[in-house]
DNA sequence: AAAAGACACAACCGCCTTGGC
DNA sequence: TGCCAAGGCGGTTGTGTCTTT
């Protein structure tokens, strides 16, 4: 009944990982690599869960990883892209050269969410009660205004409604506020413009990626060095915007575009520096 | 100096997604 | 197409350390 355990559970050591333990793991995934986590721990003689030697060498043991001293600079960023991406912190540690999303996480959570919760009390006139512990989870949830949802958005074609001009999305549009309430369904991926028409269905994006691959890849291409967003792709997509691919009405679009193209974002870099309610112009559609 | 509370972070848990068959 | 195993992820817990009283 239920789901099995990833593994029997008896016999195994649990806690603080040991000096030993961290030698004889780090051993062996230097001859046979990495993977096969369930049965490592057996080949390996570790009396160990395959899911805790994977997140042991992938948090502490994995060459690269850098441990503490959260730079300033690190913290903006880090700041910025959980008020894009919310509790994403996979692919927020993806854009932070060897930090973990298990150390990004327990930062947010002990400091980071602590520090901007007094800054907005501050902000806001009204003194706020001092942050229980209890109210940690509450602190760590992503802002819901403002958070980018990019899971599970699988699009193979474009449909351009024709009476929209083409370049409606450009950025100047995703200036306005989308309206909150828009509950977008199935692949929809609706400009602001539409969304303010409240006619969810003007402009369908489906690309044949994965959003959340290519959100993420925007992320982690093009944020510190904005101009590289306008990557092949990026070209691709402005030449069809201009007119330049694709004729006709509902202009179906396939295999123009690459998992990584995106929209016409000036550079994420000056979309990250504007105000808290920038984040407001992406969202991409939940699979319900 | 000791106890209590707060903090920081490593590790665990369970759900979800993905890929192979 | 459905099932299952494996991997990945985010939330939560446990515990050692630090700070305050």
């Amino acid at each position: 009944m239920g789901r099995s355990p990833c593994c029997a559970k008896e016999g195994l050591n649990r806690g603080a990982w040991t000096a030993l333990e961290d030698r004889i793991l780090t051993e062996y995934i230097k001859v046979h690599g990495e993977g096969g986590w369930r049965n490592l721990p057996k080949k390996a003689g570790l009396k160990r869960c395959g899911k805790s030697c994977r997140l042991r060498w992938l948090n502490y043991l994995r060459p690269g990883i850098r441990r503490g001293n959260i730079s300033p600079d690190e913290e903006d960023l880090i700041v910025r892209l959980h008020k894009l991406l919310g509790n994403r912190w996979s692919l927020i540690a993806g854009r932070l050269p060897g930090r973990t999303d298990n150390e990004i996480k327990n930062y947010w959570n002990t400091t980071l969410s602590k520090r901007i919760q007094v800054q907005e009390a501050r902000l806001s006139a009204g003194g706020e009660e001092p942050i229980s512990k209890k109210s940690k989870n509450v602190l760590a949830s992503p802002l819901s205004h403002n958070v980018v949802r990019t899971r599970a958005a699988k699009c193979t074609k474009v449909f351009i409604n024709p009476q929209s001009p083409r370049k409606e999305l450009l950025l100047a549009d995703y200036d306005k506020p989308m309206d909150s309430d828009h509950q977008p369904n199935g692949n929809e991926f609706s400009s602001p413009s539409s969304f303010e028409n409240s006619s969810s269905s003007n402009f369908l994006v489906d690309f044949g990626m994965d959003s959340e691959l290519g959100f993420a890849n925007l992320v982690s291409s093009g944020f510190s060095s904005g101009d590289q967003l306008f990557s092949e792709e990026m070209q691709l997509y402005q030449q069809y915007w201009s007119g330049n691919i694709g004729t006709g009405e509902d202009c179906v679009v396939d295999d123009q575009f690459q998992p990584n193209t995106i929209l016409n974002f000036q550079s994420l870099n000056s979309l990250l520096d504007a105000d808290a309610n920038q984040g407001d112009w992406l969202e991409l559609a939940e699979t319900s």
